[in-house]
DNA sequence: TTAATTAATTGGAACGTTCCATATAAGTCA
DNA sequence: TGACTTATATGGAACGTTCCAATTAATTAA
């Protein structure tokens, strides 16, 4: 029926106004009559019109628009997927839109679709950094006026907002929690070192290792893929070492997971013969058999979080970087043995 | 130090060119002398222009931008997250950038989501819809004229491409394996029976029984949530009636561990007193324990194919409707426990 | 009554790009 | 020589919106 889409002008030819009166209703203008804004919302709905956002934030000053984008490095995790979701809840009821793009931890990837969000115009950006990612990826952005938070992983020399979880409180109060149960070797699995993360949880658990008197010997820090497959690998070695451990705590829940495996298939029972606490508290943790003992992190809380402040400073216009650390809870379930020595206490 | 955003104009004052030669050099023309095109390119560098795809698509013949839809209905199931990855995949080494948004199975977010997409010019529109979505809901976008694929579930009486899995022949594999491994009880369990994707499962389900000469009573097909706790909660009610069931094909693999769950919790084991087979294949599956027999679905080949079928419409410019049923295949791995009665028969 | 105020509306210019038709320069052919 | 090509380059006009300054109409103040 239309040859080409219905614009403002259409819209005012056939409601007898003119454009510029269009636009105001659009804007929900307060300098417009009641009876033409409803001839004119009434000819909009008949005619099918639809805004055209590109159009209007060209004119715009400094063309900012209503998108956000928001990269992450592997939505496959769900970890990730939890955060995507939610930046998304606030961003969308903000009257935003999300680019959602997917790195796969490649640093080229993210380098393209971060150039490619540039050139739609996103007026702020949200980004779970792939692993290497430099200062100088954000410098352009941040250059531009255009606000960035990293979210989850710092990025070193970098003047931007961030908002990371409590790694540190987290390992500590997991250690601090197996010491309660009477453990004395605790082991920690899983993770590569060479990442900020790594770091900041092996640190936690250190410090509340020395904390409980307990010594940190090397042997028992045993680094794999933070994945489930690593951790049946690192519970492998962990299990063949001299002076075993009798608990662990892992890099993250995949890891605890995967140790859970590799315990089982050496008949051990996990909760009961060896004690093991997760990080992340994805949502398998809790129907997991048996319900795994994790630091809960809550990503979608911390996308909500990481959506507020962009928004934040997105509306101020002015972006000074502010950085936020979100706590963490340790959850204590079924893996980590501690129900088990309840019940065992009430018998006594 | 700028004042304004870099234009075309700049570029064109700096390099001594016209507006519309570096337009040209933009497009990759081969109008353009080599000497130019490299002066051109590197006053771009020089000045940090970054190019304003909105106003490029205000112009372009009905403004076709490089923005392609999708919309999920839930975000965190792994399941869906998988079908962005692949969505994205090939999105993205096509040049264009995919707004993402999450509806949580809401309607009315999923129109909003629909209408805002629109709004910001998409170029075509993947959906995987959220449950009671109606043909209603995409016929604004084909009568506009953009091209639309719906994915995992169909949206029944509308003329747009699809890609479904084939969930019929799925259960049947299921259940073929299932009695070939001389089980007579086959329970179907988890799932809303409100849906197409149910009711297909089902079929497969019912016509495999009735081939392998076996009976369908009513009582074995138990209706739950689609989730783990789901799962659980129908291998309790089935495992209370009479003549118990043996096996189970569950509608998908959360229904699937929720059994195993279930199973263990009344000291059963999965694989050796009760054979359990999933749908979807989801990345825990495989190293679950017991590995989980499962139908592998490939979400994320699903995505890559829908977006390869959403561009050939978008560049073809005219998009006449295609339905693909994507083929599943039965893995089997652990807890349908052939791997067992394997190793039995070589003992024998 | 006129001047001043308020309420509602409006035409044109602008945003950054692409497209079209035209222009220039150089080379080729009779 | 003049009339063609061919290879490059170019000024406007257009896309759909918003903003600004200006206009008209209705109301109030003096």
């Amino acid at each position: 029926m239309a040859k080409g889409r219905v614009t403002v002008v259409d819209i005012a030819k056939a409601a007898g106004v003119s454009k510029s009166t269009v636009s105001l209703v659009l804007q929900g203008s307060p300098l417009v009559n009641e009876g033409t804004r409803a001839k004119v919302t009434a000819t909009m709905r008949d005619l099918g019109y639809v805004y055209n956002r590109g159009a209007a934030s060209l004119r715009q000053a400094n063309g900012r628009s209503k998108i956000i984008g928001i990269v992450v490095n592997d939505l496959t995790n769900s970890f990730f997927a939890e955060l995507a979701v939610g930046v998304d809840m606030v961003v969308q009821s903000a009257g935003f839109v999300q680019f959602l793009s997917n790195t796969g931890e490649s640093i080229d990837r993210q380098r393209e679709v971060i150039a490619s969000m540039r050139e739609h115009g996103i007026s702020g950006l949200i980004v779970s950094p792939a692993r290497a990612t430099e200062a100088a990826d954000l410098k352009p952005l941040v250059a531009a006026g255009i606000p960035v938070v990293v979210a989850v992983r710092n990025v070193p020399g970098t003047k931007v907002s961030s908002i990371v979880s409590d790694n540190r409180a987290g390992t500590y109060a997991a250690v601090e929690h197996l010491a309660s149960l009477g453990h004395r070797r605790v082991a920690f699995l899983g993770g590569f070192p060479d990442t900020a993360v790594f770091d900041e949880r092996l640190d936690g658990y250190r410090e509340a290792l020395s904390a409980a008197g307990l010594e940190s010997p090397p042997e028992l820090v045993i680094s794999s893929a933070p994945s489930r497959a690593g951790g049946v690998d690192a519970i492998g070695r962990a299990l063949s070492i001299p002076d075993r451990p009798t608990a662990a705590v892992c890099f993250n829940d995949a890891v605890a997971f995967g140790v859970c495996d590799g315990l089982r298939a050496r008949r051990m029972e996990p909760g009961r013969d060896f004690a093991v606490v997760g990080f992340d508290d994805v949502i398998e943790a809790k129907t997991a058999v048996p319900a795994l003992t994790t630091i809960s992190v809550d990503p979608q809380g911390m996308g909500r979080r990481a959506a507020q402040l962009l928004l934040k400073q997105i509306n101020a216009g002015k972006a000074d970087a502010e950085s936020i650390v979100n706590s963490v809870r340790l959850v204590i379930r079924e893996s980590c043995g501690a129900k088990q020595k309840q019940s065992e206490r009430k018998l006594a």
